[in-house]
DNA sequence: TCTGGGGTCCTAATACTT
DNA sequence: TCTGAAGTATTAGGACCC
C-alpha cells in the first residue's frame, strides 16, 4: 500500500462534502495533486476516449506507463509498470504517446493559477504542490477548505482536468490527504485530529517509507504509524538508521515543522537513456554519451548554471547499475569537457554490454558566480564553449536536429 | 511483469587537510 | 619528521519521490 491509499470507511468523516464540511482551523497547507495528470492532458483533446482505459506510454519495447486514467486502474493498470505487463492486463485500452511540452505547459498555467491565490507555493513535480495559504485566508476572507474548493473549481474549468485536495496543518498530513481525496475529491485533516488521523495506517504510507524500509520496519513488528509512535527513538535508530529515525518518528506523533518554500536551488542535473537493445560496442556508447552529454551542457547554458562534478551512470543487462564520479578543476558546461570526462569514467568502469547510459553534473553554481576572471579564458574549453553556444543559437532558430556532432550523425544514418 | 527518467537525500568508506 | 585525531570533501551506492 502507497500514499495514494484509498480512503478506509471511518476516515468518511474527513471528506468534504456537500453535507460534510470538517474543521478546518488552523490547517493553513494545501497539498494539490493533479489526476492521472498527462492523460488527463491528453483527453482534453480526445474526449471520446474519456471512459475508455487511456494509457500514456514510451513506444519502446522496454517503456513503462508514465499516466493511466482511472477506466486503465481497474484493469490493474498503474503508472512505472512495463507496458509489456499493462497491455496484458488490458489489451484494448487506447496507448498514447506522450506529450511532455504540454505537459510543462499546463502545469506552468496551474501553477500560475496557484500562484494568483498565495506566493507560497512549492511545486513538487509537474502534477502536484504544497500551498500555503495562512495569508491567503484573512486577505480573500475565506477558509482553506472554501480556497481548495475554489482552487479545485478554476483548475478544472480553465484548464479542462481535475485535481484532488488535501487541507492540513502540516505538509505530510495535507500530502496524505490529498490521495485519499482521489480523485476528484478533498480531504482535511483537522489539526487536532492529525494523530488519530495517522495512526491506523500502515507504515508505507509515511513519507520516506518504500519497499525496502517498510520490510525493515514489519520485521521488527511494526506495522502502522501508530507502532512506529510507540517505538522508542533509539530502537528505531539502530533499525533504520539516524536520519530516517528521526524523520519517521516526528512524522508518525503528527510532528513535521518543513515550511512551504517557493523557491529551492537544484543540486544537479542530468539526462539518461534506457536502450531499446543492450549496446555493447564501445564507440556507440561513447556516442550515447556524447547525446547525452550535450544535452545536460544545453541544459546548464539555457539555466545559466555550472557543475563542478560530472558522474555517469550504467546499468548493465542483469540491472546491476554503478555509478562514478570525478570532480574537475573549474566548473564547467561545455558539452566536450563533460563528455570526455564520461567516457574516461567509462572506461575505468565498464566493459559489459549496457541497457542504459547517464550523464549528470553535481555541485550546481551559477554561471556567473566566481570563476569568470581565472584563467578559463585561456583554457582551450573556453573555445569549445564559444562554439557551443553558438550551436544553442542555430538550434534556437532551426530546431533541436539542424545542428550535430558529425559522430552523432553516424547512429541517424544505422 | 521485468523493470523510465528526472531528481533528492542519506550512509559509509575513503581521501585529504590541518 | 612521524603520527594520530578531527574535520571536511569526495565517491559510491542505495532508497526514495513523482
Amino acid at each position: 500500500m502507497g500514499r495514494n491509499t484509498a480512503l478506509p470507511e471511518a476516515f468518511e468523516r474527513f471528506r468534504v462534502t456537500d453535507s460534510t464540511r470538517p474543521d478546518d482551523t488552523g490547517c493553513h497547507v494545501l497539498h494539490v495533486d493533479m489526476d492521472a495528470f498527462f492523460a488527463a492532458v491528453e483527453l482534453r483533446t480526445r474526449p471520446e476516449l474519456v471512459d475508455r482505459p487511456v494509457v500514456v506510454a514510451g513506444a519502446g519495447p522496454r517503456s513503462v506507463v508514465l499516466s493511466a486514467n482511472y477506466p486503465a486502474r481497474r484493469f490493474g493498470i498503474s503508472s512505472a509498470m512495463p507496458v509489456a505487463a499493462a497491455r496484458k492486463l488490458c489489451p484494448h485500452a487506447v496507448y498514447l504517446p506522450p506529450t511532455r511540452g504540454l505537459y510543462s505547459e499546463v502545469s506552468r498555467s496551474v501553477m500560475a493559477l496557484f500562484r494568483e491565490i498565495t506566493p507560497l507555493v512549492e511545486p513538487l513535480s509537474l502534477d502536484e504542490a504544497f500551498l500555503d495559504v495562512g495569508g491567503a485566508l484573512r486577505r480573500l476572507g475565506a477558509t482553506a477548505t472554501e480556497i481548495g474548493a475554489r482552487l479545485r473549481a478554476r483548475v478544472e474549468a480553465e484548464h479542462g482536468v481535475t485535481c484532488s485536495v488535501g487541507v492540513a496543518g502540516v505538509k505530510f498530513a495535507a500530502k496524505l490527504a490529498s490521495g485519499m481525496a482521489k480523485p476528484d475529491g478533498m480531504v482535511v485533516v483537522p489539526v487536532r485530529e492529525t494523530v488519530s488521523f495517522l495512526r491506523p495506517l500502515p507504515v508505507s504510507a509515511l513519507w520516506g517509507v518504500g519497499p525496502k524500509t517498510a520490510e525493515v520496519l514489519r520485521g521488527h513488528g511494526l506495522h502502522t504509524i501508530a507502532d512506529i509512535a510507540a517505538t522508542p527513538l533509539d530502537r528505531l535508530r539502530r533499525w533504520v538508521g539516524v536520519a530516517t529515525a528521526e524523520h519517521l518518528h516526528a512524522l508518525a506523533h503528527g510532528r513535521d515543522e518543513r515550511p512551504v518554500v517557493p523557491e529551492s536551488e537544484e543540486k544537479s542535473l542530468g539526462a539518461e537513456r534506457t536502450f531499446d537493445t543492450d549496446l555493447t560496442d564501445r564507440e556507440a556508447q561513447e556516442r550515447q554519451l556524447l547525446d547525452l552529454s550535450e544535452k545536460v551542457a544545453a541544459t546548464l547554458r539555457r539555466r545559466g548554471l555550472r557543475g563542478r562534478t560530472v558522474s555517469i551512470k550504467v546499468r548493465f543487462s542483469d540491472f546491476r547499475t554503478i555509478t562514478r564520479a570525478r570532480t574537475l578543476s573549474g566548473a564547467t558546461d561545455v558539452a566536450r569537457e563533460i563528455h570526455a570526462t564520461a567516457v574516461s569514467l567509462l572506461e575505468e568502469a565498464a566493459t559489459a554490454p549496457v541497457r542504459l547510459l547517464g550523464v549528470r553534473v553535481e555541485g550546481l553554481s551559477g554561471a556567473t558566480d566566481a570563476e569568470q576572471l581565472t584563467l578559463e579564458d585561456v583554457r582551450p574549453t573556453s573555445r569549445w564553449r564559444d562554439a557551443e553556444i553558438a550551436v544553442d543559437s542555430a538550434r534556437s532558430k532551426f530546431g533541436v536536429a539542424a545542428v550535430r556532432p558529425a559522430s552523432l550523425l553516424a547512429r541517424d544514418t544505422d
